[in-house]
DNA sequence: GACGGTGGCTAATGCGATTAGCTTCTGAGT
DNA sequence: ACTCAGAAGCTAATCGCATTAGCCACCGTC
């Protein structure tokens, strides 16, 4: 019988596509295989079990997400990289809402790619607040606080959090907004 | 042999424990079961299986949240009842790592207690923005701008999403400033 | 054209969830 | 006190998923 010709890329990303169509909480080591035509135990020559498995969706979705992020802030500064990264973060979350979460998971400290996978991606944070002139002691709390406030609102939307979605859009943009004034006066109004 | 005098509260009371225990991807019928000395299938007689005692132990930490809330709120105004409610709702999460997730599950629309539960947490949080003289559809946005900010924060942090734990305080202060700021501006900037 | 490694398989085990059905305790009513 | 109904606990059985062990066939290399 022919060979299914996988990989841990191929069953990673298959990975992916399930969580993003069933939830994250259902991703399993007997659908992925369903999904790829292979019996369950076959995946563990690609993966070391469910829990690894998890780990590099983590890190597979940690470098999509990354990435869209400093596609969105490359060339921007100021209010217009926070508005670009903004959105690029929640449109990543609402396309792959199970990745979305995903990404959320402590890097393993053991698997390099992902670890720079996530340090890639504050690094588009710490983008923007550059571009409002904040750096050192004062860009670690606002990265915080932005990270916070992305993230926030993103996880709650996805999980449905919000109840009746009306108004989203509106309500975003008002959060955005309130960041840049925060930001803008960041530097002046609380550090020396 | 002498029963164990089970009721739906102990059986839920001992999983709220267990979750902040191990955390509540760990929350499993069996576990629940051997702490309160009893077989796994006589949990059945209290609660309908695992996805709902998850959903009853939803409903019992967002009464337990939003109680502290109120109690935060009750009698402050403005930028003090923003900075107790904001301390609560953090100290909540970080003595309760297990049940503080669980809070996030939308309610079953079935339970009362639990959508009552949800609407007195959310009423706390209007209350803060009445102090702020925010009120009809601005307020939809503010909530949810404030909403995203404590829950982003304190999921990170709980989740340890934001690294080394140093200076945490720190930022959440900063933070909650920044929001007082935005709440203070709320009315004048972005609504007529 | 053999051969070693690798990718897939089946079989077997363990654990948690769930259901069925039995037993025994408890407490309300006489 | 006695009965009896219902509730609370139990054991047994089934199912699904995860994991491990071990077998076998494909494939690229010499």
């Amino acid at each position: 019988m022919p060979r299914a010709g996988l990989n841990q890329q191929i069953v990673v990303r298959e990975a992916a596509r399930l969580v993003d169509e069933v939830g994250r909480e259902q991703l399993t080591l007997a659908a992925v295989a369903g999904r790829l035509g292979v019996a369950l135990p076959s995946l563990y020559k690609h993966v070391r079990g469910a829990d690894a498995l998890a780990q590099k969706l983590s890190a597979f979705a940690t470098a999509e997400l990354a990435d869209e992020l400093m596609t969105a802030a490359v060339g921007r500064a100021g209010a217009d990289a926070l508005h670009a990264v903004a959105a690029a973060y929640r449109s990543y979350a609402r396309r792959h809402p199970g990745r979305y979460p995903a990404t959320q998971q402590v890097p393993d400290p053991a698997d390099p790619d992902h670890v720079a996978a996530g340090e890639r991606a504050v690094r588009a944070v710490y983008a923007v607040l550059h571009g409002y002139g904040i750096t050192g002691d004062a860009a670690v709390d606002a990265a915080r606080t932005l990270r916070s406030a992305l993230h926030g609102f993103v996880s709650l939307e996805v999980a449905g959090g919000f109840g009746l979605p009306r108004d989203l859009d509106r309500s975003y943009d008002q959060m955005i907004g309130s960041l840049d004034a925060a930001l803008r006066a960041w530097g002046t109004r609380w550090t020396g």
